[in-house]
DNA sequence: CGAATTTGACCTGCGC
DNA sequence: GCGCAGGTCAAATTCG
């Protein structure tokens, strides 16, 4: 199982990489992130790759009848370890407007954070993507926000407001 | 009035 | 097998 492990621009500091500490998250983290973030952003600041495929929603509700489903499980589940990207910045808001429309679904408080987990779903139909958003104990300015999934359709808004984007984000380095 | 958010309940996986 | 932690749903509520 491995940790959170990203290199942020910034030399050498305590705060260049970054560990989770204990989560039972499985593994497949994409921990990116060179030393060019302005690069990530004109790629659509999250450089999502296509071609992975989310398999069918999971319906594991109990009142949920959806299908023939029921009580019964699904049959041939596979699991599809969606890439996931996950980074921090320094920031007052822990909402950064990507250009995606993003629909919160859930709140949850985790055991080493006194701050809660936000879990947003993106709106477009057909568009899986998930993200969460946690904000760190140790550093309230610091959020860490987490994508799974990719988006197979077109941004909602201009690009153009990426500069307001970074306005709202500063990227923490040691100086 | 429709869409987004809030919030408690519920489900699953994992460790003990 | 039980309890905890994380993740998701959906009804109710709020907001534009």
């Amino acid at each position: 199982m491995e940790n959170y492990t990203m290199l942020f621009p910034g030399p050498t500091s305590s705060s260049s990489s970054f560990q989770m500490p204990t989560n039972s998250m499985g593994g497949s983290y994409y921990h990116g992130f060179s030393n060019n973030f302005e690069g990530q952003i004109s790629n659509r600041l999250l450089g999502l790759r296509p071609g992975v495929e989310k398999k069918g929603e999971v319906s594991h509700q109990s009142g949920n009848v959806k299908e023939d489903e029921g009580t019964g499980k699904k049959k041939g589940e596979k699991k599809v370890r969606k890439p996931r990207f996950a980074f921090q910045t320094r920031s007052q808001v822990d909402i950064l407007d990507d250009g995606y429309r993003w629909r919160k679904y859930g709140q949850k408080a985790v055991k080493n954070n006194k701050f809660p987990r936000s879990y947003y779903r993106c709106t477009y139909q057909g568009c899986n993507v998930k993200k969460q958003v946690q904000r760190l104990t140790k550093d309230e300015g610091v959020v860490v926000t987490t994508y799974e999934g990719v988006h197979t359709h077109p941004i909602d808004k201009t690009t153009d407001n990426f500069e307001h984007i970074l306005s709202q984000m500063h990227i923490y380095t040691p100086f």
